[in-house]
DNA sequence: CATCTTATACTCGGCTCCGAATATTTGACT
DNA sequence: AGTCAAATATTCGGAGCCGAGTATAAGATG
């Protein structure tokens, strides 16, 4: 195996808030929802103590010091170790430079997309796009808060990749829809599936080449 | 809780293979393969018979039969039930309809990209550009050969989706690489905090508005 | 000053998921 | 006929993850 000792990418974030300034835990989240964070990297109290805990086991992370105050539980500040500073580094430079493949939703859908008849899907599809803007809209009004406020592009250049992703999203979908309602030849056998003309999907011969 | 009983996409893949046709869990498998869904959604063993289990558990599944070969173990025929196959509508067309958030691994890099120097994180996109355009040729020439093989559109499409969702991405960080080559603008911050001039994230003071 | 809400701070039980191991059968090749 | 690789078919232990709960402190409200 040659995989990350932790694999989740809030376990990346906790090492980069660390790097800039030891934290206990819960700062660790206040911090990067200040750094407007959440959007990009799923921030859940369950997971954030259990991925310390496994990033101090594997040494990337330590305990600097305890505090103190009143009755409220202990404080663990935690701090990057040496270690730590590599894996962030490395771990970084893999993300940035190799795309790895995921399994989108949407892409699981329609791959199964013939279960559902083809008019039914074309109104689905046409339900989605504007679901899609809905989210650009929301997005970029974001973006321009963020701005106003003063806070400098570097820091949320992400939210212009995920505006980017939902644009060309949108744009297939909105190819596909004619191709359903339009093209014959695509739906012919579709169409069969669902009228009872055909009861199995039909697969080509597997020609026994290899 | 508003969640459904299931909610790994390989029970939805599952309950369509069952549509088709009642089977055993390790059929269920090779269907899969045979109608190439590996790609787009992840067939894992271990997951595989954790799954049947619980969409048994919910009712929307059920052993129909429990077939015996000489010395192999039994294998248990499950079918679809009524209520399974209002589930499997139900969730298609959630999933066509609603577009819904996700985390991929590179936007959460690039939410992070700050750690990196810009001079060396332009280097790693330029890699990260070379990656995607293989990962497209590679796509592309698997789609043209089920084509040849006479497979019809209708059980690839979701494979040209991902296609354009590769090309979207390529497109965006190669208008990234000369953003942070050439603009003085963005990088001046960027610069400080890895020369030493600047230890801490410049964010805007938060105006107490609500 | 009593109460209600919000922010702070963390814990825990349990479910989901999966890698790796296991074991048998079939097919291919010598 | 013997051996090896590939396909068939499933089990299981444990890592990872997270929702919901707990408890206190601080600030707001009437």
């Amino acid at each position: 195996m040659n995989q990350r000792k932790v694999s989740n990418p809030l376990g990346l974030a906790v090492m980069a808030v660390l790097q800039v300034e030891e934290s206990h835990p819960y700062q660790i989240a206040s911090t990067l929802r200040t750094w407007h964070k959440e959007n990009s990297i799923k921030i859940n109290y369950g997971s954030l103590y259990t991925i310390i805990t496994s990033l101090e086991k594997a040494g990337f992370i330590e305990a600097k010091d305890v505090e103190r105050d009143g009755a409220r539980p202990e404080r663990t500040i935690y701090g990057l170790t040496d270690s730590g500073q590599q894996e962030l580094v490395e771990w970084m430079q893999e993300l940035l430079s190799v795309s790895n493949k995921e399994y989108p939703l949407f892409g699981s859908a329609l791959s199964l997309i013939a279960m559902i008849p083809p008019d039914e899907a074309a109104e689905l599809l046409r339900k989605r796009i504007e679901n899609i803007e809905n989210r650009i809209n929301h997005t970029v009004l974001c973006l321009s808060d963020c701005e106003k406020q003063g806070l400098e592009r570097l820091f949320t250049i992400e939210t212009e990749y995920e505006v980017a992703l939902l644009e060309a999203e949108k744009s297939w979908v909105e190819k596909l829809i004619p191709l359903i309602e339009e093209s014959e030849e695509f739906t012919s056998t579709w169409r069969k599936l669902h009228t009872g003309e055909l009861d199995r999907v039909p697969l080509p011969d597997e020609q026994g080449e290899h």
